[in-house]
DNA sequence: AAGAATTTCAATCATTTGATTAAAATACTT
DNA sequence: AAGTATTTTAATCAAATGATTGAAATTCTT
């Protein structure tokens, strides 16, 4: 009772700092973040930035999590789906993926330099990776083509699905394209993967 | 004549500081580098880091243009000779880079965080980027394969080949594996990438 | 409407940080 | 060896930064 109306308002505020945080955090990296900047984007006083969040770590922490969360939830139920034939998960993978990473182009890039830079923390993270080489689509490939770590052809599929938005400001001055060209490209490979994939499949 | 043995100083105390500094901002990047991290790393006086290169950022161009110039030099001259074939082109420049990128695992991950931290910069970086679409290897690729947009092979190409070191820290973790099976198992795409990428382009 | 709880703010603190200075130490020239 | 130029150092500065405080404003309860 005494928090109906509260939490109205708590959202908004502390929905607007968290929102804030984010973009900043994702622009410049948690060392190079400022919590004034983040107070500034989020148009209000510096010290509900410490009144709602405690610190800048606990709210990167939050940030962060999220953030990580987003990058795996696209990916993990689908490739742990133990019953989905491998044609059918592969092109599902590309597809859902290639989509969130058009609406989240600098995820990859903010998430894996981010973890680079604090290794220590991030033991959750470990849980989604071991998920992965545990998950039935690695088992899959591994049944399809059983004399090559499967692990091989994992880390090309997911390297040719992100590596394009990561390697983005080098592309899009490499062919002189706007975002929309890029973008187009980006959804030309959800056709394309599939198909190399399954050549590479079979001349594995 | 003044110069002669004060350049050996020169060198030496020069060289250490550059060298702390490319170490400190490769693991930090530049906004959570401190001078006095650098200063440390280096066993010399914070001074004396101004007193050699005037100031941080003017430490970080010359860090990061030696990365930069790392980071294409592996790749550039391969892709743009004109006086070799499609296959042996591939096959080089597989094994080129993934010997680079086995001694400087990381550079990938300061490279392009730190384009995407400071996109105003690198107009110098956009020339390479230009080289590459222009070169004779994408040319290559079109007339091999010509109702695909050739960029579209280069990006999986380079991305089979720069992605896990990207995602190094997750892969790692996600097999469980130590360096030296990383390493290893990087070596076997020397072999295993150039078999794909010809399936890919057949099957184009 | 009065009183209590919550939210917001301006001002301020203690550290950190990039940079400078002036003096000391070292190396070099003659 | 004396004098000059170069390199190194300790001390310090001003600005930036994360965080706190106490009071003001607002919202909620009764």
């Amino acid at each position: 009772m005494t928090k109906r109306l509260k939490a109205v308002a708590d959202i908004s505020t502390e929905e607007k700092i968290k929102a804030a945080a984010t973009k900043v955090f994702m622009q410049k990296g948690y060392g190079a973040a400022r919590t004034r900047d983040i107070a500034d984007e989020a148009e209000i006083n510096l010290a509900l930035l410490n009144y709602y969040f405690r610190s800048k770590e606990k709210l990167f922490e939050i940030v962060m999590l999220e953030k990580l969360h987003k990058l795996f939830a696209a990916v993990l139920p689908l490739i742990t789906d133990e019953g989905l034939e491998l044609d059918k998960k592969l092109e599902l993978l590309v597809e859902n993926y290639i989509d969130m990473l058009i609406e989240n182009q600098d995820l990859p890039i903010f998430v894996l330099s981010e973890i680079r830079n604090h290794p220590e923390k991030f033991a959750k993270m470990m849980q989604a990776g071991s998920l992965m080489s545990s998950s039935s689509f690695v088992r899959q490939l591994h049944e399809r083509v059983p004399h090559i770590n499967p692990m091989q052809f994992f880390m090309s599929i997911i390297g040719m699905i992100i590596f394009p938005f990561i390697g983005k400001p080098i592309f899009q001055t490499a062919t002189g394209a706007d975002a929309a060209v890029f973008n187009a490209m980006m959804q030309e490979r959800k056709r394309l993967i599939p198909i190399w994939v399954n050549a590479m499949l079979n001349a594995g």
